[in-house]
DNA sequence: AATGAATGAGTTTTCATTCAT
DNA sequence: AATGAATGAAAACTCATTCAT
């Protein structure tokens, strides 16, 4: 592991488990094993890293959304997106915790770059829905108030499940598809 | 209002905006429209202010979930406490954002209180889907995974919802109302 | 028991215990069980109640060293201020403790004030210790040395001495002036 | 001269001058020539720098009280520690001045440790007395009580011997070692 | 006589960041 | 590549004191 990566994993680890506010400068060169000087060499600002780790988990989560997004079958369209979404939040809590929960710890062009970002993977799922209500495959009241409510159950998975636990990561992905199902007023 | 009141409100909107860390205590005097220094006749510790934040909106919740929990119909009982959680959330979004995303930012005892709390919360929600499954009114996978599911998406509504929008308040919660049904598998 | 009474012997007790600068306006009026506003009623500012326990000490020393000055053995006389210092130190701790360490707390004339008190109380003992010397009573080195030396002795008797102890105030002070004539090399 | 060794030289000045609860912080960095930010970089806290000095100091005077405890011959043991221990006062006055009047600045393991080694360095005199009674050296009413006035005696040249002044050092412990023998009620 | 409210200036300590080496 | 040294600004919090009631 390259020392740039270990600063980005002490980073992640760091603003997920404190927050961006809560971590100092200096927990942070402790973690990744360096000192503050030195911390500099691998990265710009603080924020800079910040924007850095959520643009790499959002670039992410869009290629694979948008890969999905040529799914013609609405149903399967939408348990693919859930799928992907739930096993990403399974699979990396931290950045994706990260993601979901210090945007408003970014100011100016960074927001908004990364606001855009999100908007664009947000755009794939309210996609989705719409397309699966014309096709009437799903029921919904407010697609875009559907969105949002799935997206808020899915991305909770970040904030408790664990590998070690007793919940099989392909169990999970299976019943959030069917609870999305569901919530979405599909055919059953 | 009183300026404990206005102190409190103000914590209350900056912690939702900034979260704890991100706010100072001379943005919180500035809020208040006191000196910092007069802030502190009327607060103990930055952290006393939010354990007190949290613990006036769980503590409502409580006393509200708890009277649903006398509810016999398994489906109603659901659809109660949806309803409940989900207002709660749209009509004090700041409040419950707090309650919901600065857990982390408490120390110690005061931390154990409120995780408490929260337990507590939860376990009426646990109760009524494990009473819905045995009543076969709801068909889960695990219980525990859509509880956490269930009120991470109602939770939701506090980032997003607002009053002077076009969504009412009742259509809202009728339509969270129903993707939970949905969600749990409840008979339609 | 007055309330001015009161304050003051909370002043006492903390300024002896945590010294001037480590006591606060707060602790002393809890300690005086009254609120910090209150407390000014009773007193100017923290500095003048400092000057204020130091200068009834020192008037009362001074007053009782006077005394002792118009014996003419100088023997006895040493012995008995020697006695006297012992006994207001053993009997007054906290008071004493507080006019011996705290001076340098002290700022301007009144500073001054109290420098000159003790300037006076001590020129007694001087004088006790020249006299002795001119009679060929004592053999000390230097008469200003034997003074410090000597008080500094019998003052700190505030610091460990306490009537619960096994040592009863007499056997004290008797003991304190055998040492003393022992030091100033008084005849057997 | 090192820039640690003036942070620790003004420490030293200004606590024996106006007490630690005296001494801000900005009075330490001022006297040293540097930034308060920048006096984080050679010390801990305030206490820790504190307990440092104490520490250095008190080790010394243990050093050199153990060293003079293997004298065989009471008498000259006992001279030997109060010319030792009033060079060291007369030498070292701020240092030495902090040590004997900042104790109670000190909270909880830190004290302990500053306390425990003070016993220590006490314990030889205690030693030296009670040896120097016990072979009909000495002559005092309660050791303890002797030891305690003795080495208040001896701490007190810290607070008003100057090298400039027209005494010698050497002629200052040569009276302290004669008075000491006074007090103690050895032979002539 | 008593006090809650108020505050400007202060406290100790930490912040993110820079730079010379 | 690495870091000790440095710092202005800020952090949370306390200070002694005043004043209207």
């Amino acid at each position: 592991m390259t020392t740039e990566e270990r600063v980005r994993e002490a980073a992640v680890r760091l603003f997920a488990e404190r927050g961006f506010h809560g971590t100092g400068i200096r927990d942070l060169a402790q973690a990744a094993g360096l000192s503050s000087a030195t911390l500099y060499h691998y990265m710009g600002t603080k924020e800079d890293l910040l924007v850095s780790i959520m643009r790499t988990s959002l670039t992410d989560l869009i290629t694979k959304a948008e890969a999905i997004a040529a799914e013609p079958d609405e149903t399967t369209r939408i348990v693919a997106l859930v799928e992907m979404h739930v096993r990403a939040h399974a699979e990396k809590p931290r950045e994706t915790a990260v993601v979901d929960g210090e945007m408003r710890a970014l100011t100016g062009e960074r927001r908004a770059e990364i606001v855009a970002l999100r908007d664009r993977y947000e755009q794939v799922w309210q996609d989705a829905i719409v397309d699966g209500v014309k096709a009437k495959k799903l029921t919904v009241g407010e697609p875009s108030v559907a969105r949002l409510a799935l997206l808020e159950m899915c991305s909770g998975v970040s904030r408790w499940y664990s590998p070690d636990g007793p919940l099989e990561l392909r169990d999970l992905t299976i019943q959030y598809g069917t609870m999305a199902l569901g919530m979405l007023g599909a055919d059953r």
